[in-house]
DNA sequence: TTGAAAGCGATACCAG
DNA sequence: CTGGTATCGCTTTCAA
């Protein structure tokens, strides 16, 4: 039988022993950065080797305070557009030597609270965070390099990458406007962020500025989530007047309406318009595709990842001055918007 | 202008001296553990309150080797198969007190090589792997409680919760033949690992069964991707002898199948019946619903969730006797499949 | 080029 | 109930 070595246990210390060298050397060796005589760096490395020793990472790091991980924590990890953003950060962070890990804390308050105390937030470079709490107090006590995206917190004094929802929402129900529709409806969740607020803003300030009242009951407001863009649309277009256009404030939404309108069998294009905020699934499956406000979500990581990693270089823990970003966003038009006269 | 506390450099030092006690009892109050008077309790707690102190999470793990972390490491965090088990491992996790970590290897045996070399992998208290490696030795030199789920690696000595692949396939390719298709084809990606080898041998076996001759002209082989599931699908119905019948191996192929069907204008269940393996977000969609093989994705996830946390309450390192689970699978019959005679 | 020793910031055992 | 101190495993001056 093989002999079983109990690799568990094999330190620096039995590294040097054997090779019969100082710990400073292995350590050298170990870093490759000072230097070693090639001679003794063979030895250290063939013990190494024969030892089968794996550094404590968490020792080294706990000298040199820094592990080189950064963390995405995000609401929800089934959203395709909180995955395009992670996807973007990893990208990103990968190239600039970081490993980058994810949690998802269910948009809930105390799951996001746990990640602030938890081991791994603490042992972090950075973070990269789309927030959900509510209150700037919160941010403001977070002890790390950290940009938010999306989701932006006043005086949080926290750097943030965010999209123009205001334009995203007044362009789409602009172009609603501009193709005859009066009675437009806007579906949307809790005005708990900017973003939700930002985008029904929008929508209302396109719908003054062609002198159309918004009329609250064409104002659906649930939850961000696709059951009630589906209840909403199902509430709207059995409604004495139903609308003849409907704004979807996000993807899930968008998804929810397109399902209802399948149920109802409402002809998107024809018998009820429709724009959708943020790409998905549906919106490209369906015929016509539906017309949505794309937000650049790839890039958004990229963004907040870039951001994030000139913070912890710099080592700047100055939060006095945030920077805050904001892309573009772009209506693209395909053919779920009919033209009235 | 308010004075500036720099936290950062406060350690359990500080707090003793400031409340005059020693490190131990500071550390006692802070680990709730051992009986500490309540007068020196409260004092301690009230430095640590005034000096804003925060324990270093990573002094204390060094120590005491546990750092109750979890990571699940996926393939891909777009595809909802994985986020499904994801969400199953968390819940699990967290009810034992636990937190649990993603990483995303994009299927890149090399990223996923680069997460066991991380600082991370190394503090984690266990891992839940659905591996993109293809070779049991690379399994094998993991020196962390592990289990495996979906892909099996036979000889890695680690544990697994797996499903029934081929009685899946078996069964959704008897419900064709049952239903009078012969010309039946399978659309799949690699067979790199059990999974796929499997689906597509219970294909064959019920072939078989039902004395029809697997054609190799009907089965295609691409990736597991939706884009070529939809280019596979293409080809196959634009062929001189399209099948009747297409079963889809995976969640994507199913999704390109369908778009596929779509932009050919083929009503599926009536001019093409379809099979998809695990259930998808167009497969719901369309009408006819498409019938799919389901498999319990959550229960994947908490089951190995489960077994892991025993592992590591167990202190198991024994890798001698591997424990297997095969979760069943289930044909959701829904209006896909066309009857033939 | 190499080694000795002082940390890094907690925990936990042993006394008292 | 409380304190002193060795220890965890590695990095990093400071000397040699």
């Amino acid at each position: 039988m093989e002999r079983v070595v109990t690799e568990k246990d094999i330190t620096i210390k039995d590294v040097a022993k054997h090779a019969n060298v100082s710990v400073a050397t292995v350590s050298r060796v170990l870093n490759g950065l000072d230097r070693v005589s090639e001679s003794t760096r063979k030895r250290v490395l063939k013990v190494i080797d024969e030892l089968n020793f794996v550094p404590n990472t968490m020792a080294a790091s706990m000298v040199k305070k820094k592990t080189n991980m950064l963390s995405v924590v995000v609401p929800e990890i089934q959203n395709p557009f909180y995955t395009a953003v992670i996807g973007g950060t990893v990208e990103v962070a990968k190239k600039a030597g970081f490993f980058t890990l994810v949690v998802s804390t269910n948009g809930d308050e105390a799951e996001e609270a746990e990640f602030f105390e938890s081991f791994l937030s603490k042992n972090v470079d950075g973070i990269i965070l789309i927030g959900t709490h509510k209150e700037a107090e919160f941010y403001r006590t977070i002890r790390k390099p950290t940009v938010l995206v999306d989701r932006y917190i006043n005086n949080s004094g926290l750097d943030g990458v965010m999209i123009d929802n205001y334009r995203g929402a007044y362009e789409a129900t602009r172009h609603f406007l501009e193709y005859g529709h009066e009675r437009i409806a806007i579906i949307d969740g809790a005005h708990d962020f900017n973003d939700g607020k930002d985008r029904y803003w929008g929508y209302q300030q396109a719908m003054v500025e062609f002198g159309v009242t918004p009329d609250p009951k064409y104002h659906k407001q649930g939850s961000w989530l696709e059951e009630s863009g589906y209840r909403s649309t199902v509430e709207l277009m059995q409604s004495e007047y139903p609308p003849t256009a409907i704004f979807a404030a996000n993807n899930l939404i968008c998804q929810g309406a397109i399902k209802a309108f399948r149920d109802l069998k409402l002809d998107i294009g024809e018998d009820i318009s429709l724009i959708g905020f943020d790409e998905n699934e549906l919106a490209q499956f369906v015929q016509p595709r539906v017309t949505v406000v794309r937000r650049p979500t790839h890039e958004m990581g990229t963004q907040a990842a870039e951001m994030l990693i000139q913070k912890i270089k710099e080592n700047d823990a100055d939060q006095s001055n945030p920077k805050k970003v904001v892309l573009d966003v772009e209506l693209m038009k395909r053919g779920s918007v009919k033209k009235l006269n």
